[in-house]
DNA sequence: CCACATTGTTGGCGTTGCATACATTGTTAT
DNA sequence: ATAACAATGTATGCAACGCCAACAATGTGG
């Protein structure tokens, strides 16, 4: 048990919260070890007694990010209808809102450069976000809303679309109006591409 | 029309050069100017000659990149069949190809920070690209072959998951297995998608 | 109360990006 | 030619960074 603090209170989440802070406010490049110990008011090495090294903090924030992400999606799909139609229009919209409310973090979340242990523990987390994804796709074959085959395969090409979308608009690649209908009209293509028959 | 080069040779040229190569074997963390410029032989502040820091250099990697890109996509256009199916496949095929031969320099591309100034280049790059994009689209839609509709309304889906295909495919969200079929139900999904109905 | 592990501090090392001042080389006008 | 000038590269220094090792303080369990 006892995860009571020692010193500080709780210096990994304070440093978890702080460092999101500025990658939310300033980017991910901008994020030193140095200036963040120095904010919360601890001394330059204390970091290094949680995470290990810069690159194990930004796993950490990417592990969490996943995490967070997932407990969108899955809040996006509480107390709306059954149709699979509404239930990827809501899931799309929680997937692009969190995309450019966490612009840096999804940068982070699918960047290359992941030590190979953080590299399992992300790809669990991203496991689970999918299940909650393939859940879906599955359902809809269920209820013969979308067209049978097998579920990833399916449901790849929707994931592809989804994340694809979020990206291009986070990374400013979309011209700014077509933010205004862009999500829809993929949604709509979407559909129209797992529709049955 | 002097472009002849006045001490090293072609410092800038051989910077990016140096910097895209070292991009793609240690990731886009791991560039230094310093090191860059003892690898050539010249002095440290010798870069900030032809590109005043650090970002400059990557913005214009960066646009290095969808420039190539750019020639990538139009080449793979070139000996291949009039119809929309195949155009489209040997496009996306290309798309793909590129980003797993530059994964960090897709990263970069695509990534949020730019400076301002970058950023008009760069939307002009991607821009050129889009518009190679968007004509196939026309063309398809001019062949009857993709249904009717503006055209950056029924381009942007398709955009969509071929982007994300890519990127996820880059960042090594995909199973492994599925890179084997994945693009190919990517592209029959867009197909599908596109269709006159 | 005493080992002992955990957490934080201090100080230092090598590296980095960047700015400034200076030296060298090419260009151009006279 | 040669003198002004711009373009390019060098030398040096600074503040900040990540990381490491040695040490101090604090809590935990026998």
């Amino acid at each position: 048990m006892k995860n009571r603090p020692y010193h500080h209170g709780d210096l990994p989440s304070e440093l978890l919260a702080r460092a999101e802070r500025t990658l939310r406010e300033k980017g991910s490049g901008a994020l030193s070890l140095r200036e963040l110990a120095r904010d919360i008011g601890v001394s330059p090495a204390a970091p290094s007694r949680h995470f290990k090294n810069k690159q194990a903090l930004l796993d950490a924030l990417a592990l969490n990010g996943f995490e967070r992400f997932d407990e969108a999606v899955a809040a996006s799909q509480e107390g709306v209808g059954e149709s699979f139609g509404e239930r990827l229009d809501a899931m799309a919209r929680a997937y692009v809102d969190f995309a450019v409310a966490n612009a840096a973090l999804l940068d982070l979340m699918f960047s290359v450069k992941h030590s190979l242990e953080a590299s399992e523990a992300l790809g669990a987390a991203a496991h689970r976000w999918s299940e909650q994804f393939l859940g879906l796709i599955a359902e809809g074959q269920r209820r013969g809303e979308v067209r049978k085959g097998p579920v990833e395969r399916v449901a790849l090409p929707v994931f592809a679309a989804l994340h694809g979308y979020a990206d291009l608009t986070v990374s400013g690649m979309l011209p700014p109006e077509m933010t205004a209908y862009g999500l829809d009209d993929v949604v709509a293509s979407v559909l129209r591409q797992c529709g049955p028959e």
